[in-house]
DNA sequence: TGATTTATAAAACGATCGTTCGTTCGTGTC
DNA sequence: GACACGAACGAACGATCGTTTTATAAATCA
Protein backbone atom coordinates (compact mmCIF):
# COMPACT_ATOMS: atom_id res chain seq x y z
CA UNK A 1 0.00 0.00 0.00
CA UNK A 2 1.33 3.16 -1.10
CA UNK A 3 2.04 6.56 0.92
CA UNK A 4 -1.42 7.90 -0.67
CA UNK A 5 -3.44 4.91 -0.16
CA UNK A 6 -2.02 5.13 3.49
CA UNK A 7 -3.23 8.62 4.36
CA UNK A 8 -6.42 8.15 2.23
CA UNK A 9 -7.20 5.24 4.63
CA UNK A 10 -6.08 7.20 8.13
CA UNK A 11 -8.26 9.85 6.58
CA UNK A 12 -11.05 7.30 6.21
CA UNK A 13 -10.98 5.86 9.42
CA UNK A 14 -10.96 9.65 10.92
CA UNK A 15 -13.78 10.48 9.14
CA UNK A 16 -15.65 7.51 10.33
CA UNK A 17 -15.35 7.74 13.71
CA UNK A 18 -16.55 11.49 13.32
CA UNK A 19 -19.31 11.25 11.23
CA UNK A 20 -20.55 8.29 13.80
CA UNK A 21 -21.49 11.36 16.13
CA UNK A 22 -22.29 14.51 13.88
CA UNK A 23 -23.58 12.37 10.69
CA UNK A 24 -22.11 12.18 7.00
CA UNK A 25 -23.70 15.43 6.09
CA UNK A 26 -22.32 17.57 9.06
CA UNK A 27 -19.22 16.19 8.25
CA UNK A 28 -16.76 19.03 7.44
CA UNK A 29 -13.17 19.25 5.58
CA UNK A 30 -11.55 21.90 8.27
CA UNK A 31 -12.68 19.76 11.21
CA UNK A 32 -11.50 16.59 9.26
CA UNK A 33 -8.30 18.73 8.43
CA UNK A 34 -7.21 19.45 11.70
CA UNK A 35 -8.29 16.27 13.42
CA UNK A 36 -5.65 14.31 11.18
CA UNK A 37 -3.49 17.31 11.62
CA UNK A 38 -3.33 17.32 7.56
CA UNK A 39 -3.99 20.84 5.79
CA UNK A 40 -7.52 21.28 4.13
CA UNK A 41 -6.41 21.43 0.75
CA UNK A 42 -4.01 17.98 1.27
CA UNK A 43 -7.34 16.34 2.43
CA UNK A 44 -9.30 17.65 0.12
CA UNK A 45 -6.70 16.44 -2.84
CA UNK A 46 -7.56 12.64 -1.71
CA UNK A 47 -11.14 12.87 -2.50
CA UNK A 48 -11.79 15.98 -5.30
CA UNK A 49 -14.95 16.70 -3.30
CA UNK A 50 -16.58 16.62 -0.42
CA UNK A 51 -19.29 14.28 -1.83
CA UNK A 52 -16.63 11.88 -2.64
CA UNK A 53 -15.47 11.76 0.68
CA UNK A 54 -18.96 11.58 2.09
CA UNK A 55 -19.52 8.41 -0.65
CA UNK A 56 -16.33 6.96 0.45
CA UNK A 57 -17.51 6.95 4.33
CA UNK A 58 -20.75 5.33 3.35
CA UNK A 59 -18.82 2.71 1.51
CA UNK A 60 -16.41 2.05 4.24
CA UNK A 61 -19.35 1.68 6.53
CA UNK A 62 -20.91 -0.94 4.19
CA UNK A 63 -17.55 -2.38 4.42
CA UNK A 64 -17.50 -3.06 7.60
CA UNK A 65 -20.41 -3.85 8.41
CA UNK A 66 -19.81 -6.84 6.11
CA UNK A 67 -16.91 -7.87 7.81
CA UNK A 68 -18.46 -7.74 11.06
CA UNK A 69 -21.88 -8.77 10.87
CA UNK A 70 -22.13 -10.57 7.80
CA UNK A 71 -19.05 -12.48 7.54
CA UNK A 72 -18.84 -14.03 10.88
CA UNK A 73 -22.27 -14.80 11.06
CA UNK A 74 -22.00 -16.56 8.03
CA UNK A 75 -19.95 -19.04 9.38
CA UNK A 76 -22.99 -20.67 11.15
CA UNK A 77 -24.82 -23.51 9.07
CA UNK A 78 -27.41 -22.20 7.25
CA UNK A 79 -31.40 -21.55 9.13
CA UNK A 80 -31.83 -20.59 12.12
CA UNK A 81 -28.57 -20.31 13.64
CA UNK A 82 -27.32 -17.99 11.25
CA UNK A 83 -29.64 -15.92 11.42
CA UNK A 84 -29.31 -15.62 14.73
CA UNK A 85 -25.86 -15.20 14.68
CA UNK A 86 -26.26 -12.40 12.32
CA UNK A 87 -29.11 -10.60 14.66
CA UNK A 88 -26.75 -11.05 17.64
CA UNK A 89 -23.77 -9.18 15.78
CA UNK A 90 -26.21 -6.72 14.25
CA UNK A 91 -27.18 -5.39 17.60
CA UNK A 92 -23.15 -5.20 18.95
CA UNK A 93 -21.65 -3.74 15.93
CA UNK A 94 -21.73 -0.10 16.47
CA UNK A 95 -19.45 -1.67 19.61
CA UNK A 96 -17.15 -3.67 17.36
CA UNK A 97 -16.53 -1.06 14.90
CA UNK A 98 -15.73 2.05 15.75
CA UNK A 99 -18.64 3.47 15.99
CA UNK A 100 -18.71 5.68 19.23
CA UNK A 101 -22.04 7.80 17.81
CA UNK A 102 -23.93 5.20 16.38
CA UNK A 103 -24.96 3.72 13.32
CA UNK A 104 -23.85 5.41 10.47
CA UNK A 105 -25.69 3.83 7.76
CA UNK A 106 -28.95 4.54 10.05
CA UNK A 107 -28.19 7.93 10.79
CA UNK A 108 -27.54 8.82 7.02
CA UNK A 109 -30.90 7.13 5.93
CA UNK A 110 -32.78 9.28 7.85
CA UNK A 111 -30.56 12.42 6.89
CA UNK A 112 -30.43 11.89 2.93
CA UNK A 113 -34.28 9.84 2.65
CA UNK A 114 -35.51 13.05 0.70
CA UNK A 115 -32.54 14.73 -0.74
CA UNK A 116 -31.94 13.07 -4.60
CA UNK A 117 -28.05 12.52 -4.95
CA UNK A 118 -25.23 9.99 -4.94
CA UNK A 119 -25.54 9.93 -1.07
CA UNK A 120 -28.94 8.82 -1.03
CA UNK A 121 -28.33 6.33 -3.48
CA UNK A 122 -25.77 4.56 -1.69
CA UNK A 123 -27.15 4.69 1.19
CA UNK A 124 -30.18 3.34 -0.85
CA UNK A 125 -28.69 0.57 -2.05
CA UNK A 126 -26.76 -0.43 0.79
CA UNK A 127 -30.22 -1.03 2.85
CA UNK A 128 -31.88 -2.94 -0.34
CA UNK A 129 -28.69 -5.58 -0.32
CA UNK A 130 -29.14 -5.88 3.47
CA UNK A 131 -33.15 -6.47 2.79
CA UNK A 132 -31.73 -9.05 0.12
CA UNK A 133 -29.89 -10.85 2.60
CA UNK A 134 -31.90 -10.92 5.55
CA UNK A 135 -34.88 -12.33 2.91
CA UNK A 136 -32.35 -14.64 1.55
CA UNK A 137 -31.27 -15.57 5.39
CA UNK A 138 -35.13 -16.29 6.34
CA UNK A 139 -35.78 -17.97 3.21
CA UNK A 140 -33.11 -20.97 3.88
CA UNK A 141 -34.36 -21.44 7.33
CA UNK A 142 -37.90 -21.88 5.30
CA UNK A 143 -36.14 -24.60 3.64
CA UNK A 144 -34.57 -26.18 6.47
CA UNK A 145 -38.13 -26.76 7.87
CA UNK A 146 -36.92 -24.79 11.04
CA UNK A 147 -39.58 -21.88 9.81
CA UNK A 148 -43.03 -22.63 8.14
CA UNK A 149 -43.24 -22.76 4.71
CA UNK A 150 -45.57 -19.99 4.43
CA UNK A 151 -43.40 -18.13 6.46
CA UNK A 152 -43.47 -14.51 4.77
CA UNK A 153 -39.50 -13.97 4.38
CA UNK A 154 -40.20 -9.88 3.24
CA UNK A 155 -42.09 -9.42 5.91
CA UNK A 156 -39.87 -11.12 8.20
CA UNK A 157 -36.92 -9.12 7.09
CA UNK A 158 -39.11 -5.88 7.15
CA UNK A 159 -39.83 -6.52 11.25
CA UNK A 160 -35.85 -7.32 11.98
CA UNK A 161 -35.13 -4.00 10.56
CA UNK A 162 -37.81 -2.48 13.31
CA UNK A 163 -36.01 -4.05 15.58
CA UNK A 164 -32.88 -3.03 15.17
CA UNK A 165 -33.51 0.46 14.68
CA UNK A 166 -36.03 1.04 17.76
CA UNK A 167 -32.79 -0.68 19.56
CA UNK A 168 -30.51 2.07 18.32
CA UNK A 169 -32.76 4.70 19.24
CA UNK A 170 -33.59 3.47 22.89
CA UNK A 171 -30.12 3.07 23.75
CA UNK A 172 -28.38 5.99 22.78
CA UNK A 173 -31.85 8.22 23.00
CA UNK A 174 -33.55 7.34 25.56
CA UNK A 175 -30.46 5.26 27.47
CA UNK A 176 -32.59 2.50 28.17
CA UNK A 177 -30.73 -0.12 29.76
CA UNK A 178 -33.55 -2.75 28.57
CA UNK A 179 -33.07 -2.24 24.99
CA UNK A 180 -30.95 -5.06 24.32
CA UNK A 181 -32.99 -7.36 26.29
CA UNK A 182 -35.91 -6.41 24.36
CA UNK A 183 -34.62 -6.61 21.64
CA UNK A 184 -33.91 -10.28 21.68
CA UNK A 185 -37.19 -10.72 23.49
CA UNK A 186 -38.84 -9.35 20.12
CA UNK A 187 -36.52 -11.79 18.23
CA UNK A 188 -37.36 -14.69 19.80
CA UNK A 189 -41.23 -13.78 19.78
CA UNK A 190 -40.95 -13.10 15.31
CA UNK A 191 -39.24 -16.61 15.20
CA UNK A 192 -41.73 -18.87 17.50
CA UNK A 193 -44.43 -16.87 15.69
CA UNK A 194 -43.17 -18.36 12.37
CA UNK A 195 -41.85 -21.43 13.94
CA UNK A 196 -43.00 -25.21 12.38
CA UNK A 197 -44.61 -26.73 15.56
CA UNK A 198 -45.65 -30.55 16.05
CA UNK A 199 -48.67 -29.45 17.71
CA UNK A 200 -49.57 -29.51 13.99
CA UNK A 201 -51.46 -26.27 11.93
CA UNK B 1 -52.71 37.30 18.13
CA UNK B 2 -50.96 40.29 17.24
CA UNK B 3 -48.98 40.84 14.50
CA UNK B 4 -45.88 39.35 16.34
CA UNK B 5 -47.49 36.56 16.77
CA UNK B 6 -48.83 35.75 12.86
CA UNK B 7 -45.82 36.35 11.85
CA UNK B 8 -44.04 34.02 14.42
CA UNK B 9 -46.09 31.43 13.33
CA UNK B 10 -45.74 32.01 9.89
CA UNK B 11 -42.13 31.45 10.29
CA UNK B 12 -42.48 28.38 11.95
CA UNK B 13 -45.12 26.95 10.10
CA UNK B 14 -42.39 27.37 6.71
CA UNK B 15 -39.59 26.05 8.74
CA UNK B 16 -41.97 22.86 10.02
CA UNK B 17 -41.83 22.28 6.19
CA UNK B 18 -38.29 22.77 5.53
CA UNK B 19 -36.49 20.70 8.38
CA UNK B 20 -38.84 17.99 7.06
CA UNK B 21 -36.98 17.85 4.31
CA UNK B 22 -33.10 18.66 5.64
CA UNK B 23 -33.74 18.42 8.89
CA UNK B 24 -34.26 20.31 12.23
CA UNK B 25 -30.03 20.93 12.23
CA UNK B 26 -29.61 21.01 7.87
CA UNK B 27 -32.41 24.68 8.93
CA UNK B 28 -30.49 28.48 8.09
CA UNK B 29 -31.57 31.23 8.78
CA UNK B 30 -30.73 32.50 5.45
CA UNK B 31 -32.74 29.92 3.15
CA UNK B 32 -35.54 30.55 5.85
CA UNK B 33 -35.67 34.36 5.45
CA UNK B 34 -36.04 34.20 1.67
CA UNK B 35 -38.59 31.79 1.65
CA UNK B 36 -40.58 34.08 4.47
CA UNK B 37 -39.53 37.25 2.25
CA UNK B 38 -38.49 38.58 5.24
CA UNK B 39 -34.42 39.92 5.97
CA UNK B 40 -32.62 38.00 8.04
CA UNK B 41 -32.43 40.24 11.13
CA UNK B 42 -36.20 40.60 11.01
CA UNK B 43 -36.62 36.58 11.02
CA UNK B 44 -34.00 36.34 13.89
CA UNK B 45 -35.27 39.02 16.19
CA UNK B 46 -38.30 36.50 16.25
CA UNK B 47 -36.02 33.88 18.30
CA UNK B 48 -33.01 35.45 19.41
CA UNK B 49 -30.85 32.26 18.33
CA UNK B 50 -31.01 29.73 15.91
CA UNK B 51 -31.07 26.98 18.14
CA UNK B 52 -34.08 28.91 20.13
CA UNK B 53 -35.94 28.57 16.61
CA UNK B 54 -35.29 24.98 16.47
CA UNK B 55 -36.20 24.49 19.81
CA UNK B 56 -39.75 25.95 18.51
CA UNK B 57 -39.91 23.92 15.83
CA UNK B 58 -39.33 20.65 17.46
CA UNK B 59 -42.18 22.02 20.23
CA UNK B 60 -44.51 22.72 16.83
CA UNK B 61 -43.89 18.96 15.59
CA UNK B 62 -44.97 17.68 19.40
CA UNK B 63 -47.81 19.94 19.33
CA UNK B 64 -48.89 18.80 15.92
CA UNK B 65 -48.16 15.00 16.74
CA UNK B 66 -50.58 15.58 20.01
CA UNK B 67 -53.38 17.19 17.55
CA UNK B 68 -53.06 14.54 14.69
CA UNK B 69 -52.50 11.14 16.19
CA UNK B 70 -53.38 11.43 20.03
CA UNK B 71 -56.17 13.86 20.44
CA UNK B 72 -58.28 11.66 17.93
CA UNK B 73 -57.47 8.30 19.04
CA UNK B 74 -58.38 8.95 22.38
CA UNK B 75 -62.06 9.56 21.74
CA UNK B 76 -61.86 5.94 21.21
CA UNK B 77 -62.73 3.48 24.48
CA UNK B 78 -59.57 2.77 25.58
CA UNK B 79 -58.44 -0.84 25.12
CA UNK B 80 -57.49 -1.95 21.93
CA UNK B 81 -59.43 0.43 19.85
CA UNK B 82 -57.60 3.24 21.05
CA UNK B 83 -54.73 1.61 20.66
CA UNK B 84 -55.25 0.89 17.06
CA UNK B 85 -56.23 4.36 16.47
CA UNK B 86 -53.11 5.54 17.67
CA UNK B 87 -51.15 3.52 14.95
CA UNK B 88 -53.16 4.00 12.55
CA UNK B 89 -52.84 7.85 13.01
CA UNK B 90 -49.24 7.58 13.38
CA UNK B 91 -48.29 5.55 10.44
CA UNK B 92 -50.49 8.15 8.37
CA UNK B 93 -49.41 11.75 10.41
CA UNK B 94 -46.45 12.34 8.16
CA UNK B 95 -49.22 12.63 5.45
CA UNK B 96 -51.92 14.79 7.47
CA UNK B 97 -49.77 17.04 8.97
CA UNK B 98 -47.40 19.45 6.33
CA UNK B 99 -44.52 16.92 6.44
CA UNK B 100 -43.68 16.45 3.12
CA UNK B 101 -40.19 14.73 3.90
CA UNK B 102 -41.07 12.66 6.61
CA UNK B 103 -41.37 12.78 10.34
CA UNK B 104 -39.32 15.59 11.81
CA UNK B 105 -39.06 14.09 15.60
CA UNK B 106 -37.60 10.88 14.06
CA UNK B 107 -35.17 12.61 11.86
CA UNK B 108 -34.47 14.67 14.62
CA UNK B 109 -34.08 11.82 16.64
CA UNK B 110 -31.16 10.08 14.80
CA UNK B 111 -29.38 13.80 14.53
CA UNK B 112 -29.23 14.54 17.34
CA UNK B 113 -29.03 11.19 19.63
CA UNK B 114 -25.06 11.58 20.36
CA UNK B 115 -25.05 15.82 20.19
CA UNK B 116 -25.39 16.45 24.14
CA UNK B 117 -27.33 19.71 24.19
CA UNK B 118 -31.20 21.05 25.05
CA UNK B 119 -32.19 19.66 21.10
CA UNK B 120 -31.35 16.37 22.28
CA UNK B 121 -33.00 17.21 25.60
CA UNK B 122 -36.32 18.65 23.88
CA UNK B 123 -36.61 15.16 21.36
CA UNK B 124 -35.75 12.97 24.52
CA UNK B 125 -38.38 14.47 26.32
CA UNK B 126 -40.94 14.15 23.15
CA UNK B 127 -39.98 10.63 22.71
CA UNK B 128 -40.02 9.43 26.07
CA UNK B 129 -43.50 11.23 26.49
CA UNK B 130 -44.51 9.27 23.65
CA UNK B 131 -43.31 6.03 24.60
CA UNK B 132 -45.38 6.55 28.11
CA UNK B 133 -48.35 7.29 26.13
CA UNK B 134 -48.49 4.01 24.24
CA UNK B 135 -47.14 1.81 27.44
CA UNK B 136 -50.51 3.70 29.20
CA UNK B 137 -52.42 2.36 26.45
CA UNK B 138 -51.69 -1.30 26.28
CA UNK B 139 -51.96 -1.10 29.93
CA UNK B 140 -55.09 0.05 29.88
CA UNK B 141 -55.83 -2.64 26.62
CA UNK B 142 -55.06 -5.26 29.52
CA UNK B 143 -57.33 -3.67 32.37
CA UNK B 144 -59.56 -4.37 30.04
CA UNK B 145 -58.93 -7.75 29.42
CA UNK B 146 -58.29 -7.90 25.59
CA UNK B 147 -54.43 -8.14 26.24
CA UNK B 148 -53.40 -10.88 28.84
CA UNK B 149 -52.41 -9.69 32.35
CA UNK B 150 -48.97 -10.79 32.18
CA UNK B 151 -47.99 -8.93 28.72
CA UNK B 152 -45.09 -6.59 29.44
CA UNK B 153 -46.25 -3.08 28.41
CA UNK B 154 -43.13 -1.78 28.23
CA UNK B 155 -41.92 -4.55 25.31
CA UNK B 156 -45.10 -3.97 23.71
CA UNK B 157 -44.79 -0.15 23.08
CA UNK B 158 -40.93 -0.62 22.16
CA UNK B 159 -41.79 -3.08 19.13
CA UNK B 160 -44.25 -0.67 18.36
CA UNK B 161 -42.16 2.22 17.89
CA UNK B 162 -40.03 -0.23 15.44
CA UNK B 163 -42.46 -1.04 13.07
CA UNK B 164 -43.05 2.94 12.92
CA UNK B 165 -39.61 3.58 12.11
CA UNK B 166 -39.14 0.47 10.00
CA UNK B 167 -42.49 1.42 7.97
CA UNK B 168 -40.82 5.12 7.83
CA UNK B 169 -37.72 4.51 6.28
CA UNK B 170 -39.35 1.76 4.25
CA UNK B 171 -41.59 4.03 2.86
CA UNK B 172 -39.22 6.78 2.22
CA UNK B 173 -36.16 5.47 1.23
CA UNK B 174 -36.76 2.30 -0.25
CA UNK B 175 -39.80 3.15 -1.78
CA UNK B 176 -41.46 -0.03 -0.31
CA UNK B 177 -45.13 0.20 -1.80
CA UNK B 178 -46.26 -2.64 1.14
CA UNK B 179 -44.65 -0.55 3.62
CA UNK B 180 -48.13 0.20 5.39
CA UNK B 181 -49.05 -3.33 4.74
CA UNK B 182 -46.50 -4.77 6.15
CA UNK B 183 -47.26 -2.61 9.53
CA UNK B 184 -50.37 -3.33 9.88
CA UNK B 185 -49.53 -6.96 9.91
CA UNK B 186 -46.48 -6.58 12.31
CA UNK B 187 -48.87 -4.58 14.33
CA UNK B 188 -51.91 -7.59 14.24
CA UNK B 189 -49.37 -10.11 14.91
CA UNK B 190 -48.45 -8.36 17.91
CA UNK B 191 -51.35 -7.76 19.06
CA UNK B 192 -52.92 -11.81 18.45
CA UNK B 193 -49.19 -12.74 20.50
CA UNK B 194 -50.33 -10.79 23.63
CA UNK B 195 -54.45 -11.34 23.53
CA UNK B 196 -56.44 -13.25 25.80
CA UNK B 197 -57.61 -16.48 24.03
CA UNK B 198 -60.37 -18.72 25.26
CA UNK B 199 -58.29 -21.74 24.54
CA UNK B 200 -56.57 -21.11 28.14
CA UNK B 201 -53.20 -20.54 29.03
C1' DT C 1 -54.02 62.47 17.01
C1' DG C 2 -49.65 61.92 19.45
C1' DA C 3 -46.70 59.05 22.09
C1' DT C 4 -44.62 54.73 22.54
C1' DT C 5 -43.75 50.29 22.07
C1' DT C 6 -43.08 46.69 18.64
C1' DA C 7 -41.72 44.81 14.20
C1' DT C 8 -38.84 44.83 10.28
C1' DA C 9 -34.96 46.19 7.57
C1' DA C 10 -30.15 47.18 5.80
C1' DA C 11 -25.46 46.71 6.48
C1' DA C 12 -21.74 44.79 8.38
C1' DC C 13 -19.25 41.51 11.65
C1' DG C 14 -15.97 37.51 12.16
C1' DA C 15 -16.11 32.68 11.33
C1' DT C 16 -16.37 28.83 8.62
C1' DC C 17 -17.69 26.55 4.46
C1' DG C 18 -15.89 23.88 0.02
C1' DT C 19 -12.74 24.71 -3.46
C1' DT C 20 -8.74 26.38 -6.45
C1' DC C 21 -4.08 27.70 -7.30
C1' DG C 22 0.73 27.73 -7.28
C1' DT C 23 4.44 25.88 -4.85
C1' DT C 24 7.50 22.99 -2.12
C1' DC C 25 9.13 18.76 -0.43
C1' DG C 26 10.62 14.08 -0.76
C1' DT C 27 11.46 9.89 -3.39
C1' DG C 28 12.86 7.10 -6.97
C1' DT C 29 14.53 6.77 -12.10
C1' DC C 30 17.22 7.52 -15.93
C1' DG D 1 23.26 15.17 -11.20
C1' DA D 2 18.90 16.09 -13.91
C1' DC D 3 14.33 14.85 -14.22
C1' DA D 4 9.63 13.42 -13.18
C1' DC D 5 6.31 12.36 -9.93
C1' DG D 6 2.96 12.06 -6.21
C1' DA D 7 1.96 14.14 -1.77
C1' DA D 8 1.24 17.78 1.10
C1' DC D 9 1.19 22.65 1.98
C1' DG D 10 -0.18 27.82 2.62
C1' DA D 11 -2.81 31.33 0.89
C1' DA D 12 -6.57 32.99 -1.01
C1' DC D 13 -11.29 32.72 -3.34
C1' DG D 14 -16.40 33.73 -3.08
C1' DA D 15 -20.23 32.11 -0.55
C1' DT D 16 -22.76 31.38 3.41
C1' DC D 17 -23.15 30.87 8.29
C1' DG D 18 -25.27 33.02 12.86
C1' DT D 19 -25.25 37.30 15.05
C1' DT D 20 -24.96 42.43 16.30
C1' DT D 21 -25.72 47.22 15.53
C1' DT D 22 -28.08 51.05 13.98
C1' DA D 23 -32.06 52.92 11.94
C1' DT D 24 -36.84 53.21 10.16
C1' DA D 25 -41.55 51.79 9.52
C1' DA D 26 -45.72 49.89 11.55
C1' DA D 27 -48.76 48.77 14.96
C1' DT D 28 -50.68 49.75 19.54
C1' DC D 29 -52.36 52.54 23.12
C1' DA D 30 -53.27 57.02 25.66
Amino acid sequence: MGKGEQTRQAILDEAFALASNIGVGGLSIGVLAERTRMSKSGLFAHFGSKEELQLAVLREAQQRFADVVLRPAFRQPRGLARLRAIVINWLDWTRVANLPGGCVINAAAAEFDDQPGPLRDEVRIGLLALRRTLVDTVAKAVSTGELRPDTDAEQFAFELEGIYQVTQQSRRLLDDPEADRRALVAFDRLVRDYASTNKGD
